[in-house]
DNA sequence: TTGAAAGCGCTAACAA
DNA sequence: TTGTTAGCGCTTTCAA
């Protein structure tokens, strides 16, 4: 690969003349412009991205860190997040935490010795005391994104207030027993239990871990055959709620007549499901959009400036499955 | 962040002396590797790996180019690319092509750029001359995954086997005409197409490109009531079985029996469609496996080597939409 | 075993 | 308008 060095070697000028010409500094007689870029193209010169990081300039690098890639809705994160990035002329290193804390500590570390100009994540736990030391060590701008962290940049989908609408949403189509899928402390349980405490059902209303498919359907199967109140189950997400949808079908339960089943994340599987699936929107590409250009507002406008908390308002979408 | 300098200077010693502690030089006196290495931990050192590139050492920086990490399957790809990657202590930069040439083409420039290790692509035409090109430009391997791209170092499931695989079992499950969903150059249509000519029923075989969804029903409809003979629909990938699916029950249509519809990836999603998708599996994980540690191995061990042409088996999923 | 010096490719001061 | 010089943080000779 050929160097501004050896450029100006070839045209017979300085290397610092060539840095000029290459970086579109007006202060270069054409003659010698024309000269240095005739050569650059004709060698096809591509700067050196290292040498330039290396004395503090940009790295034109975003560290994106997020904790399932293979999600659909976290693939989908990452490709607007990579589109918005790109757009303004930034690249992204992908780190996948898989919900590994140690991993995502790790990959902190890397982020750091790969001089990335900031840091878009999906923090594991986004409220622990950990993440925020992290993201205080990190010397560079870090935005979390889908999550709220309190005191932190954070661009998201409020996940209790969703949660509630679901609850709203069930109760009115008449459900009277409800079974979340997902972790206890998720935000949208918690709002989606204090919906329903509210109405005097939080006694009919659980949650199960989803650990395993097998399991699934056993634990599903017991807690149907619990009560003869109906009942809806709210998944913590699409991929849950596809799996549910199965093991139903596979009990010869009907949906949404004796049992509602409700995703979350509005993948596009969900529109083509069989019954097509209602789910909770979120907007990606919006969210994606807006986080990516703070970011870069942070990164390009250094200066303190109070910490941005931006809420977006999930969407219902009701479809046949509730 | 503190640098060797700065280390050097905190504990009395040359920064040379400071680079084979951290590197891991025997020769180095307890003592002084002592004191440096608490002062490194203290400070929570980490190396610059810009700095480390620049005069030619590895960055353990891997690209990464999918056409469409939105795509389940390549989602899918990433990961494990990610995590086998990893585990051998590179990182990924990640980049999506969305099937436009010409973004292809400007990542590979990016890819020059960062001084990436080596490259991991899908490339949007593995047969063209500009593949090839770009591919020889590069002065780091590259190993083209999914595809077959002769004469270069290609892990891929052969798609013309998968295809005529696919055709064999249509015709042996009763079906009589063909529809194939995707580009007509696509390899798996290729065999599809192939095999069922060798059967006489060339004539019965036609392919559609997806564009969107409301066209493909039209589409789809007419083609229908071409002819009463059984129809089966090979869908491009499981995103496109999806999506003919759900159009063949609105369409009122039964699947298996007068319609069938098989996929290929054999997504997460597919085991659990109503009905379950029938598909070609390939196999993701060792096929990403194999491909990294292969580039690793090149990048490690460099030196001639012939191409490493490594075709997978697909295998067939028959579920209940054939 | 340790240090001094040079250099990777570039940008930024400063001089001319 | 152009060139000279220095330096980013590190590795790699080469001496001592």
């Amino acid at each position: 690969m050929i160097t501004m060095t050896e450029i100006a070697r070839l045209t017979h000028v300085s290397q610092p003349t060539v840095s000029r010409v290459l970086n579109g500094n007006p202060k270069v007689s054409p003659e010698i412009r024309e000269r240095v870029l005739a050569c650059a193209r004709e060698h096809d010169y591509q700067f050196n991205a290292l040498a330039k990081g290396l004395q503090g300039s940009p790295t034109h690098l975003l560290g994106v860190l997020v904790t399932d890639i293979s999600n659909g809705f976290f693939a989908d994160l990452a490709k607007q997040i990579e589109v918005a990035a790109r757009e303004r002329g930034y690249s992204i290193i992908l780190f996948n935490s898989d919900y590994n804390p140690a991993s995502e500590q790790e990959y902190l570390d890397v982020v750091r010795r790969y001089k990335v100009d900031g840091v878009l994540a999906v923090p594991i736990r986004e409220t622990s005391a950990e993440w925020h030391a992290y993201v205080q060590k990190l010397d560079v701008p870090v935005v979390t994104i889908t999550r709220r962290a309190a005191g932190l940049d954070c661009f998201y989908v409020d996940h209790g207030v969703a949660g509630a609408q679901v609850a709203e949403h069930l109760v009115d189509r008449g459900y009277r027993r409800f079974l979340f899928i997902g972790k206890d402390y998720d935000g949208k349980y918690l709002g989606f239990r204090q919906a329903l405490e509210a109405r005097g059902l939080g006694a009919a209303t659980t949650n199960r871990v989803l650990r395993d498919h097998d399991q699934l359907r056993r634990e599903l199967g017991d807690w149907l055959a619990l009560s003869p109140d109906r009942a809806a189950v709210f998944a913590g997400n699409d991929i849950y709620a596809l799996q549910v949808l199965d093991i139903l079908r596979e009990l010869g339960v009907a949906v949404p007549e004796q049992v509602g089943v409700i995703g979350f994340d509005d993948t596009f599987m969900g529109r083509f499901l069989n019954p097509r699936l209602s789910t909770v929107s979120q907007p990606t590409a919006r969210m994606a959009r807006e986080a990516v250009d703070w970011l870069l507002d942070r990164i390009e406008q250094p200066g303190e400036r109070p910490p941005m908390d931006r809420p977006f308002s999930a969407e219902l979408v009701v479809r046949e499955s509730t």
